[in-house]
DNA sequence: TGTACATCAGTGAACGCGCGTTCACTGATGTAC
DNA sequence: TGTACATCAGTGAACGCGCGTTCACTGATGTAC
């Protein structure tokens, strides 16, 4: 019933990873520490090491599981959407800018979470922000109307991010819900694909 | 000749605000280190205290001092252009998504330099944040056409913003640039009002 | 099935360093007479 | 115009603290026979 020798190990790291990506969308880069991280994962800090060569590559690998960790939220909400007869579109656009979204960064995207933050990391963790942009524009890409110019999927994926970091700086309160829904209502009528 | 005698602790406050607001908006609020501002400005870091209350105080001062540097960089910019014979609507365009704004943050626009970090300062920073975003918003109002609905003033700057930060995380690099290229033609076809 | 040993994940004390903040002091500027 | 004094901007040493990192050690897990 137990698993293999090298598993332990390895969950003991899954737990670290999760802990911090969750940290970090909500406290940034700043806000994760090394002794803070294993505390919260119920260990002491004079282990992380034997998991992680420097903090900088925790970060990384945060960074990576933390859009991994959207992602999938993201898809599950976007099929939710669809099964409730929106489209794809109308979908990804309610659940990326949902109130719920405003006030949870540590469950959501860390793109919006960290985005200002991104350009000055060291450069495993600009890599991985790279790659978790690339991702965000393939996801809506692959919801969006197939005639549209090129570069429209990043002109979309701008704004989401842009609407929801506004919206948080005025605060999880009527000012900053009003921002998102006038950015939710936009999106909608420029880009939704007319319905039957 | 020389200034009245409480001028010239005023004239250094000016100067170390004046370099807070660079590297603020090069290094973001964990890079502005007391010590090191001090030294910038060609002093010691014992006299900080003669000038702020405490470092909160000092960012949340260099966050105001950045706001209104670059706003009124940005209006210089939207009469230069206009001048050319751009719409002004056109002209902010041009220059919020231009490439010199790409890779120069320490002189443009706090919001777009620091958005993810702002929600996770003290107040008196997030105070002057969301005066810098209704500044901002202001601003873009002005150039827009009159009869759009509410709330296109924070599509847009959304748009910005978001496009701004994504180009940044993607490089001053044709990726990057590609990037505010396909942002600027999106926002010059939506709202860019008929030209004679 | 039981005993001796090897492996290895995790512990906790210690390190060096940088940071925000304090404070007694200095030296230049301005005022009183 | 000159001298004595007061004011005050800026200096630099020192503080306490938290952080990333290292390392000798512990105790549990798994293996050999």
């Amino acid at each position: 019933m137990e698993a293999a020798p090298a598993n332990r190990k390895q969950l003991t790291h899954d737990r670290i990873l999760d802990t911090a990506a969750r940290v970090l969308r909500d406290a940034g880069f700043h806000g994760v520490g090394v002794a803070d991280i294993m505390k919260r994962a119920g260990l002491t800090h004079g282990g992380f090491y034997a998991h992680f060569a420097s903090r900088d590559a925790l970060l990384a690998e945060a960074l990576e599981r933390a859009g991994q960790d959207s992602q999938a939220r993201l898809r599950r909400s976007i099929d939710a959407g669809e099964a409730r007869g929106l489209s794809r579109f109308q979908a990804l656009v309610d659940s990326y800018l949902s109130d719920r979204h405003l006030k949870s960064p540590d469950s959501g995207c860390p793109v919006a979470a960290l985005a200002s933050e991104l350009p000055r990391q060291g450069e495993a963790v600009r890599e991985a922000a790279q790659a978790r942009v690339d991702s965000l524009l393939g996801t809506v890409e692959a919801v969006l109307p197939a005639d549209l110019p090129a570069g429209t999927a990043g002109v979309v994926a701008g704004q989401l991010v842009g609407a929801l970091q506004i919206a948080r700086t005025l605060g999880d309160n009527a000012k900053g819900r009003r921002h998102l829904a006038a950015a939710r209502a936009f999106l909608l009528e420029q880009f939704e694909p007319p319905r039957h």
